[in-house]
RNA sequence: GGCGGAGUAGCUCAGCCGGUUAGAGCAGCGGAAUCAUAAUCCGCGUGUCGGGGGUUCGAGACCCUCCUCCGCUACCA
């Protein structure tokens, strides 16, 4: 199983905006990239992960002219936030990339040069109605009448015809490649979003404009003073700067998974293939936009004042209980809500109450009985041998075609049928019996169940990392076993045979309670 | 407005091309067990499948209509 030469798997985020702090959001989509990060590296792929931040733009420049500082200071204070979420959440990425940084830099010139060597830049003006509150142009049927009858946005605010100098990308000349890519069963999940994007590119495309002359916080468009490029140009080029474009990005191009936010799926699909296409390189194999995460049911937001630290989510209730809940709780593609209550939940009963005091009963067990020697097996019995199917056909077929397909909760639903299975098993089998009647007996059934945590532990290890390992750790189980392929290999046997000795386990997740004081969800 | 999606047990949701008495988890009720983080295991669900009409031998699933909610409808990211 485990290959001489494993297939590359490229996973990338979103990069985040940094013109404020992470929200809850943001730790989201770290995880569940994490996550799948994780699996496929169970699975012996040699995978890259990339993460970062998205620093360039008028926003950016706007917030940190209010501030009175520099957009690259600003920068430079949030972008340490979301790193620091990052590894705060165990999130296993290969490069946290800046777009601030020079390769990036480089990058994108080259790309830039590469689009219009295709011919499939030029320049000319952009005119529209601006509103300089919105930052934001509108097209005219988007326009509403005041009450004099003047022009206002949608939003209400005035606008004033604009003309700007801007450099434009030929994006209508790549319609058909489009709606053709769209259309790619596989390529924009959940499929709902497809309809979507092929409507809007159905109803045709306008050529975008992909430069700025306005502000100067961004990446400098090659030969042409004055004018930077369009944010979005240099932020979806981060997925090829880390993988050293315009250099050899043969191994890990084309991406294996973009994962984002719904938001922002017609830049992942549309204008991101089409600037590819133009550079001669192909589009990503696979977009996947995630919903968003409500707090009791409500988008967070600052004029509600219900924004949640995820640090301090992780931090109250536990790094992996936070992992877990996100990836348990909310169909994956679709929004979900959280809440202390239902972290609490989540976490007690199936972390510490079924998984937890699986392994504590189990472990606990050996450790009092046996002096913390791994029990021998004297023939398997019919129990034995229908819960070794049950894990088996869990971790090898259900949570793996699960996770394959980002159905993440159904993969964790399936993992938690199995350690049902196992209390079930340990309930029905009653080692505690079996010790006054026929400790033989007992020694196998204890053996069936070490060898099924085991198993159960390692197939969850991309949600629950540090859990995982610690649970690991202390059963004796080697980090090189630690793959699907290694803890279907025999090494049960080994283990118990060199005398390997467990000690009596402490409890792996600590029941939660609800925080005393509701600051958290407010 | 246009296009698309959703409305199933108290809660969160599964129900693919129409076909046995509509399911799961949680909560709730009853029981068993006592190795374990008072954790576990077993048993218990008569729900107008949003309303109305229709197609069909048969519809939660198809068609029509109405109600409610949501998404997309380009240059903020």
């Amino acid at each position: 199983m485990a290959d001489l030469d494993p297939r590359p798997y490229y996973i990338t985020t979103a990069i985040s905006y940094p013109n404020g702090r992470p929200h809850i959001g943001h730790a989201y989509e770290a995880i569940a990239a994490d996550v799948i990060a994780r699996f496929q590296r169970l699975q012996g792929r040699r995978v890259r992960f990339q993460t970062g931040t998205d620093e360039h733009g008028l926003k950016m420049a706007r917030k940190a002219e209010e501030q009175g500082r520099t957009p690259h200071e600003l920068a430079d204070e949030m972008s340490f936030y979301f790193k620091a979420m990052c590894d705060g959440l165990n999130v296993s990425y290969d490069r946290f990339i800046r777009t601030s940084e020079p390769d990036h830099h480089r990058a994108s010139q080259a790309i830039w040069q590469a689009i219009d060597a295709a011919g499939d830049l030029y320049l000319d003006r952009y005119e529209g109605w601006y509103s300089v509150r919105d930052e934001a142009y509108y097209d005219e049927s988007e326009l509403v009448e005041g009450e004099g009858g003047e022009k206002l946005s949608p939003q209400g605010t005035p606008v004033e015809w604009t003309v700007e100098e801007s450099w434009f990308f030929r994006l209508s000349k790549y319609q058909d490649y489009l709606l053709e890519l769209l259309r790619t069963p596989g390529f924009l999940e959940p499929a709902s979003r497809r309809n979507e994007m092929i409507a809007f590119v159905e109803g045709g495309l306008r050529d975008l404009s992909v430069s700025r002359t306005s502000f100067d916080w961004g990446v400098k468009v090659p030969g042409s003073d004055g004018h930077v490029m369009y944010v979005w140009v240099d932020a979806l080029t981060n997925y090829l700067t880390g993988l050293g474009y315009p250099d050899d990005i043969i191994e890990f191009w084309p991406a294996d998974l973009h994962l984002i936010g719904k938001d922002i799926v017609r830049f992942h699909t549309i204008y991101w293939p089409a600037f590819l296409k133009s550079a001669g390189l192909p589009a990503p194999k696979h977009v996947f936009g995630h919903g968003f995460l409500l707090n009791r049911g409500q988008k967070e937001s600052k004029s509600v004042g219900n924004v949640t630290d995820p640090v301090e989510l992780a931090e109250r209730y536990g790094v992996d209980a936070l992992r877990y809940f996100l990836m348990r709780e909310v169909a994956f593609g679709q929004d979900g809500s959280y809440s202390p209550e239902a972290i609490v939940q989540r976490a007690n009963g199936e972390l510490a109450n079924a998984f937890g005091n699986l392994a504590q009963r189990t472990l606990g067990f050996i450790a009092k009985n046996l002096d913390g020697y791994l029990p021998a097996i004297r023939g398997h019995a019919e129990a034995d041998n229908a819960l070794f199917a049950t894990v088996d056909r869990a971790i090898m077929t259900d949570i793996t075609a699960a996770f394959e397909n980002l159905a993440l909760q159904q993969g964790i639903e399936a993992w938690l049928q199995a350690v049902f299975a196992c209390n079930a098993y340990i309930d029905s089998e009653a080692p505690w019996t079996l010790r006054k009647t026929d400790p033989e007996r007992m020694e196998t059934v204890l053996a069936t169940l070490y060898i099924c945590i085991a198993q159960l532990a390692v197939a969850i290890s991309p949600v629950i990392p540090a859990s995982s390992s610690k649970l690991l750790d202390t059963m004796g189980v080697l980090p090189g076993l630690r793959t699907l392929a290694g803890i279907g290999s025999p090494w049960y046997s080994p283990l118990a045979e060199s005398d390997y000795q467990i000690v009596a386990p402490a409890p792996l997740f600590p029941r939660l309670d609800l925080p005393v004081d509701e600051a958290v969800s407010a």
